[in-house]
DNA sequence: TTAAAATAATTGTATAATACAACTATATGA
DNA sequence: TCATATAGTTGTATTATACAATTATTTTAA
């Protein structure tokens, strides 16, 4: 039982959270923001659906979903589209630009992440990447 | 030229900022809050320390470690020593009260730690720690 | 078949963590 | 000695979030 280990990932998390919280904030709001982020890839990846589903599969409040919706929306991003069955709910589809501008962002997240590991190694891109992953989904039900 | 685990973690470290901020955030204030943990175990690590320093150290401002400073110190975990050469400025050094609560903060973030990794075999323990704080190294620039 | 309960979404309000700008008090240096 | 620089605090704004209240609609059960 080696201690050593467990207490850097503790104290590296913490350290890691402030950075990447002060890199990634949001420079031009015009843009897609930081916080909607991961809703428009969640859209992208899993199709269309509606603030509580969205809510759920993100792991957010509801009214937090519904206001990065709205955002996203405002901006042209998604279209938020009546329910035909349920005249309570909707359904927020990704546009193209709405498209474009995630893969722009996220294309933009890749070349800055390059360029900060542009010296490890493969093996340590592919570890990272595989323990961090591991990661989140031990995180995952801890919500 | 690799490119499916640079994205692997481009994507994952958008989603541990939010689980881990979501499990982190705060219940009860009476205690440290997660906010001033790092300025005190900076405090507790480096010896005693006046805002701006701990403020260059910490990559946050002046302001942000001035009200964390403040909000220590009125729950006893900080002292706020006048420095005797120059009356604007003052050194901040940890107490015993803050001490021990700092260290029951650290072991409370360490358990949950290990629980949540507890399925994890010790070389994956090991270089997690190990990236996590080599990807930090490389943040630290970035600020 | 309608009244009560449940549900989807929005909106009001509060909080945490931060930065920037303005300000105060003191120190330095020309 | 006065102008400038510096340490720190405080005012204000923003982002990201949750919880509570509200509205509109749907489902259920009497």
């Amino acid at each position: 039982m080696n201690e050593k280990s467990l207490k850097t990932i503790e104290l590296e998390m913490a350290v890691l959270i402030r950075r990447v919280n002060s890199i990634t904030s949001n420079r031009n709001p015009e843009n897609l923001v930081r916080s909607a982020y991961l809703l428009l890839h969640q859209l992208s990846l899993k199709g269309s659906a509606g603030v509580k589903t969205l809510a759920e599969e993100l792991q957010l409040d509801i009214s937090t979903v519904s206001r990065q919706a709205a955002s996203l929306e405002q901006k042209g991003y998604v279209a938020k589209v009546p329910s035909p069955l349920d005249k309570r709910s909707y359904f927020y589809e990704i546009t193209d630009v709405g498209a474009t501008e995630l893969r722009k962002y996220k294309q933009a997240r890749f070349e800055k992440i390059s360029k900060l590991l542009h010296d490890w190694d493969e093996e340590e891109h592919e570890n990272f990447g595989k323990l961090l992953k591991k990661f989140n989904d031990a995180l995952k039900g801890e919500i």
